[in-house]
DNA sequence: CTAGGGTTAG
């Protein structure tokens, strides 16, 4: 369609429709050509309906004329038309219309001509301000709103409700922090803070600057706190890995009776997944049934989401056939559902059926789809997908590409391949990729590559426990107690902890929490003897316990002890007196599951007849009858 | 002239 641009400047033959006796008017036309070859004689239609063929009139002499013009302008083209017809009216000193054209080109993200008007202006209010302000932000363009911001300032304006959150989404964006405090500072000074506008953006600022007391001290003394807010405070807590907390922080929200809408519930989505809450997501999902919400992508997205993550793959399955618009974000949720539930071939089927529907896969994609490949043990899917990914997609591999890849080579035993890998890639080599070697030379006992791997990463991420336990536990296997000696000594003097582990599991809409050895819990007793039948069951089933996995330099007594009250053991037992017979058992883990727990618990699976979820800090284990779902490939 | 939302390795 062309698109096509008419003006017609005429003598009011309509007079009687306006008051004013000047009768100049213009009408301007975004429409076929056809269609205007027909229309002899341009009729003035004041109230033109938004159709194909777009026009609308103009009163010259009438600032609201251009008002109302400007936003029913739908090019550039008619934008500009009605701006030079405000110079030649001189209407353009009027300064609700320059305020109205800033605005329109902002909207159109057209800021240099927004400036270039803005700069002329011989009169400028806040709403001007606020509009090449908050039009900057839109843009990215964090330097030139911050200059405006600046110029504002000034010029001696009065900061005011509009003007000052976009200043304050700019600090949150940029992460300036400093910016920040002080614009709340003012804000306080200027008695702002009862704006839930101006007290939101604070919020928001001090949230994204990772400052979450001070986001939650504002947030509180708020006299009036929008659903706005309490979204963005229960995002703030899910953000930093406090997810529990967003989600008591969204049940008061509605103790408080405000309703939550559909960006509430992608962030409390968000929250459940992280926590792994079974019993939450499912509120969320019938929730959002309930008040009828319509599956947007991202609503959708968070939902794949968020029950991947709560351990049924299917149910996010459930949700991406239902929604009727996807995008690439939500086929790669979809793609990374499957592959940390260890269904590769399954992850790997979306891959066609994405391009099909038109959809070109990115980074993220590829990421997620090598990662999959991963836990499957997929290796030359993976290998294929890694090549093709640069010759067919153009994505070029980054350092995560390759982290996939040589994670995928070094559980699979090829570890030269792996290290050759590295040394061909050309990006920077970071801590991840080096765990990810020394991962899989943990699993096949290459102690001289080991030594290199943890060599770099103990000076890439020197706090980080990980990476000591790892490499003691690959001294231990090879009964080298020099070196985990050294290990521990190394530990000790750079004074890092090894991280506790933990265990937290759902039953009855609650959740418990286990830690090593914990007795915590007031059916303690029950728990442990509980636990010594089974263990007594299973070492009669041919259970030895591998005490490789205990760091600690004790002896092998008090290792097997020690292991056999790893949380996960813990929750097991609970979980086999508090949930019924042959029901399936979920848990989650902030650790990677050890080896030992891991036979152990393929081993209850099998002789208590229960299938047993857990979520580890990687991905997820489906025990049933003596196996589990990563083939043990972890 | 006003806001808050989704995917990623180890």
């Amino acid at each position: 369609m062309t698109k096509f641009a008419f003006l017609h400047i005429t003598k009011s033959s309509i007079g009687e429709h306006f008051s004013s006796s000047c009768a100049a008017s213009a009408v301007i036309l975004d429409s076929p050509l056809k269609k205007l070859q027909e229309q002899q004689t341009p009729t003035l239609l004041s109230q033109a309906q938004p159709t194909e063929s777009h026009f609308f009139s103009l009163r010259l002499d009438d600032p609201r004329s251009y008002v109302s013009a400007l936003v029913q302008c739908r090019s550039h083209f008619q934008i500009r038309k009605v701006h030079s017809l405000a110079i030649t009216s001189a209407m353009i000193e009027n300064l609700g219309v320059a305020n109205k054209l800033v605005y329109v080109y902002a909207q159109q993200h057209a800021m240099d001509d927004a400036y270039a008007l803005f700069s002329r202006m011989k009169e400028r209010d806040n709403v001007s301000w606020s509009i090449m302000i908050g039009g900057y932000l839109k843009l990215g363009d964090f330097i030139k709103c911050f200059e405006s911001f600046r110029d504002f300032v000034r010029s001696g304006s009065q900061m005011d409700n509009y003007t000052v959150p976009f200043a304050l989404r700019a600090c949150r964006d940029t992460g300036s922090l400093r910016l920040g405090q002080e614009i709340h500072h003012l804000v306080y000074k200027f008695g702002l803070s009862s704006d839930v506008f101006v007290s939101a953006a604070v919020v928001d600022m001090y949230a994204k600057c990772g400052q979450v007391k001070d986001a939650r001290k504002v947030f509180d003394m708020m006299p009036k706190r929008d659903m706005v807010t309490w979204t963005v405070m229960i995002s703030c807590y899910a953000e930093c890995g406090r997810p529990e907390e967003s989600l008591a922080l969204f049940d008061l929200m509605e103790e408080d009776g405000i309703v939550p809408d559909k960006v509430t519930m992608v962030t409390v989505a968000f929250a459940c997944g992280k926590l792994g809450a079974m019993h939450r997501a499912k509120m969320v999902h019938d929730y959002i049934r309930k008040r009828k919400f319509s599956l947007d992508v991202i609503l959708g997205t968070s939902m794949i989401d968020m029950f991947a993550k709560c351990g049924s793959v299917d149910a996010a399955r459930e949700i991406f056939d239902k929604m009727k618009e996807r995008n690439v974000i939500s086929w790669s949720s979809m793609v990374s559902a499957y592959g940390i539930h260890g269904r590769g071939k399954e992850a790997l089927l979306l891959f066609p059926q994405m391009l099909n529907s038109g959809i070109w896969p990115n980074r993220i994609s590829f990421v997620s789809a090598l990662s999959a490949c991963s836990h499957a043990g997929l290796v030359e899917e993976g290998r294929q997908i890694f090549y093709s990914m640069q010759k067919e997609y153009f994505v070029e591999p980054d350092v995560k590409h390759y982290t996939c890849l040589v994670d995928l080579l070094g559980r699979a035993g090829r570890l030269d391949e792996a290290l050759d890998l590295i040394k061909k890639m050309k990006v920077e080599k970071d801590e991840g990729l080096w765990g990810a070697l020394l991962g899989a030379c943990r699993i096949h006992g290459n102690m001289s590559l080991a030594e290199r791997a943890a060599k770099s990463l103990l000076e890439l991420a020197p706090r980080n426990s990980g990476y000591y336990v790892l490499l003691s536990n690959i001294y231990a296997n090879a009964g080298k107690w020099e070196e985990v000696a050294l290990v521990r000594e190394m530990m000790s003097y750079r004074r890092v902890k090894k991280a506790p582990g933990w265990t937290w599991i759902e039953i009855d809409n609650k959740t418990y929490q286990f830690r090593v050895g914990d007795k915590s819990h007031p059916q303690s007793k029950e728990i442990y003897e509980k636990l010594a039948v089974l263990s007594e069951k299973l070492e009669l089933a041919g259970y030895i316990p591998d005490t490789n996995f205990v760091l600690h330099d004790i002896d092998e007594e008090l290792k097997a002890e020690f292991l056999y009250t790893h949380s996960e053991k813990v929750a097991i037992a609970f979980a086999l007196i508090a949930t019924p017979e042959g029901s399936t058992i979920r848990m989650m883990k902030n650790l990677r599951i050890c080896g030992d727990c891991h036979t152990f618990t393929k081993m209850i699976s099998k002789i208590m007849l229960r299938e047993i979820v857990v979520r580890d800090a990687n991905r997820f284990h489906h025990f049933k009858e003596g196996s589990c779902s990563c083939g043990d490939y972890w």
